[in-house]
DNA sequence: CTGCATCCGATCGGATACTG
DNA sequence: CAGTATCCGATCGGATGCAG
């Protein structure tokens, strides 16, 4: 995959988009948090509390209000309750998501898998619309 | 891109993949470590330091342990000298990097590129291998 | 039960200085 | 050049409380 050159972008970055990129989302929980509503479907306060042990009340409140004032949720008040929901740029760090699935699937499948084997996303969801990346 | 149930895997997960490799590679300053290494082929340690404001020697020192010791690095010391070197593991972390290279350059670009246009990882990189992914 | 707020100890990260 | 040591503030996590 790589050279011993570094890897330049035909336009040059004035600040590195990974770098931008990590404001919430490189803290703790958020990846989970987004995990539990873009692929579990779960978007309740509570209901994503039961699926992310370990998360405590006070951190995802705020998570979820930083993920809101960044633009990743929307805070939708159905009657008597609150859902949250992805938008547009939330539902674009779904491929992100997929990318750690495939990663830990490969390199940490002694804890992900029963059996204990490596398997490629093909494999875990076959009917998953491919896309070209890199 | 999603349905309203959840997505679930064909062989189930013992431990969510997503969590588990967020380990040491959730932790602040380690993907730009990867990137500095992977990417700009900065491999030393005063010049991790320069390429990434704002990174202390203290916590570089302890992520790159804690990266070597989880496998992604390799400590490598040549004639009067140490070089950080990408093991397999360590590689293949580059295209959840170039995930968030999209991603930035997308939602980000304001901050990202001079001229505030978002681009494409095709666009970026016009010579980068694609590979299908998610 | 849901969606928080408050307090508080533990851990993490930042600043600075220093060494082989 | 390649890190350590020390100190301190910020953030995190755990327990508890509380209103609708």
């Amino acid at each position: 995959m790589l050279s011993e050159k570094p890897l330049l972008p035909s336009v040059p970055f004035r600040e590195c988009p990974i770098q931008v990129s990590l404001g919430v989302l490189g803290r703790k929980w958020t990846m989970l948090i987004l995990r539990d509503i873009g692929f579990l479907k779960v978007d309740r306060f509570n209901q994503i509390m039961r699926a992310t042990p370990g998360l405590t009340p006070r951190i995802l409140s705020l998570r979820l209000s930083q993920l809101e004032e960044a633009g990743f949720l929307r805070r939708v008040e159905t009657d008597h309750s609150v859902r949250w929901a992805l938008t547009d740029k939330g539902e674009d760090t779904l491929p992100l998501l997929l990318g750690f699935i495939e990663f830990g699937s490969k390199w940490n499948a002694d804890e992900v898998f029963e059996d204990k084997r490596p398997r490629r996303l093909s494999e875990l969801f076959p009917g998953l619309p491919l896309r070209k990346v890199a």
